[in-house]
DNA sequence: AATTGACTTGCTTGGAGCAAGCAAATATAA
DNA sequence: TTATATTTGCTTGCTCCAAGCAAGTCAATT
C-alpha cells in the first residue's frame, strides 16, 4: 500500500505529516530551531518548498505539532509505568523511565525538550502546550504523595515542585552533555535518593 | 559630560555599547529573541539600523555579549555573598541571593536566563559562555561541600549537580510564571530545606 | 596632515508566509 | 458504471523583512 500510486486523502496527509515531523525533528536536533527552515522540512520529507508552511501554518505551528505529538506519547508512557503505584514507588518508577528515555537518546525526545526550553522566551503556541504538560506532571506527583502515607513537614505541592524542577534541571544538563551517560544516570539516581530523604523519617 | 558633543572614542563606544545592550535586553524580555532584530536594537538605542550588527558582528555575538556581561556581575555577586562560608551556610546564602535577584525581577537577569535556556538547542557562542559559567558554579558548590564537615554517602559532585539542577529548574518555573512570587520564594526555601537533609544526619 | 576608528547607508541573500494555480481524490447525477 | 462537479493535497510565484557585508562619511587621535 505504500506504492507511489493511489492514496486516499487521509492517507496522504497522514504520510506527509509524519514525514515532515520526522524531518523537522532531525533538523532541530542537528542544527537547532533557528536553522530549521520550513523550506527544507518540506524538501527533506520529499515534498515541495511550501508544504510545511501550508500544512502547519507557520514555523511556530510546526513546533507546536511536534510538542503535541511527542508530549502525548510521553505522558501516556509515564502514566503506564506508574500505574497503580504511589509515594516513593511511583516517583522512582517515573525517574527510572525518564532516565531510560534519556539514555535511549532518540531525536524525538531531544527535539521535544529543546522546544520545551526554547519556548520560555516567547509567547508562542508551544508555550501553552508545554504549560499544560507541566501542570499534568505536577498534579501526578502531588497525587502520588497524597495517596502515600507520607506525613512529613513539606506539602505535597512543594515536593512536586522540587521534583519537577530537579527533573528539568537534569534534562538541561543531559541536553548540554549528551554523551555523558554516567552523569545522566548518576543524576537520576541522586534524584531518587534525594526524594527518598523526604520519605525516610516521616513515620512520626 | 553626557552632552551630545565632544566625546572620546572610548566614551563613545562605551556609551553605545551600554545603550544597545540595554535596548536588546528590553526587547528580549518583551518579545523574545526571535523578534529582537539588530536593526531595532540599533534604532532603539538611538543609532542607525546597522550599528548593532557592526559592533557585535552578528545576532549571536550580541547575545554572547549580554550573557558575558551579566554573567560576570552575577558570579561576582554570588562570590561576595558566600565569602568565607562553606557547607550549608554557603548554599543557603547562595540560594537566598538567587531568590532575591529573581524577586527583583530585573530585565537583565530575565534576559540572561532566557538566553541561557535558548542556547541549549544551538551551537552558538552563547553556549560556550554558559558552559563556563555552569562549570564555575559547579566547582563552587563542590568546594563548599568539601570544605565543610559533611561526611554523608553522596559525593560532593553529586550534591553539586543536584543543587544546580534544582536551581535551573526553579529558574525555569520562575521565568514561566514571573508573577507567582509566593511560588518562587517557596521553591527556594524548599531547596534550602532539601539541601539541609544532606547535612542533617551526616555526623556518623 | 594623515590615519585610525565610530558610525551610516546601500546592497545581496535567504527565510517566512501568502495567494493563485494544478492535479488527485471524492461526491453527485445520469 | 460513466460523466460532471467539487473538494482537498500540494506546488509555484510572489512580497516582505531581517541578517550581514562593503563602501562610504565624519569625528577623534597621531
Amino acid at each position: 500500500m505504500s506504492e507511489l500510486a493511489r492514496k486516499t486523502h487521509a492517507e496522504r496527509t497522514d504520510l506527509s505529516d509524519r514525514l515532515m515531523l520526522d524531518a523537522a525533528i532531525s533538523m532541530i536536533v542537528e542544527r537547532g530551531t533557528d536553522r530549521t527552515t520550513l523550506k527544507e522540512v518540506g524538501e527533506h520529507a520529499g515534498y515541495s518548498r511550501g508544504l510545511a508552511g501550508y500544512r502547519f501554518g507557520s514555523k511556530a505551528g510546526l513546533f507546536e505539532a511536534i510538542v503535541r505529538s511527542v508530549g502525548e506519547k510521553w505522558l501516556a508512557e509515564l502514566k503506564r509505568v506508574t500505574q497503580g503505584k504511589c509515594g516513593l514507588a511511583a516517583i522512582n518508577a517515573a525517574v527510572d523511565e525518564h532516565c531510560r528515555v534519556c539514555l535511549e537518546a532518540s531525536d524525538t525526545v531531544r527535539a521535544f525538550y529543546i522546544l520545551w526550553f526554547e519556548s520560555i522566551g516567547v509567547q508562542s503556541p508551544v508555550k501553552a502546550v508545554i504549560h499544560g504538560i507541566h501542570e499534568r506532571r505536577r498534579r501526578d506527583v502531588i497525587q502520588w504523595v497524597e495517596q502515600s502515607d507520607y506525613a512529613g513537614p513539606a506539602t505535597a505541592a512543594a515536593i512536586a515542585d522540587q521534583f519537577n524542577a530537579a527533573v528539568l534541571g537534569i534534562v538541561y544538563y543531559w541536553l548540554a552533555n549528551p554523551d555523558n551517560r554516567r552523569s545522566t544516570i548518576a543524576q537520576h539516581n541522586e534524584l531518587k535518593a534525594n526524594m527518598a530523604l523526604y520519605f525516610a523519617g516521616d513515620s512520626a
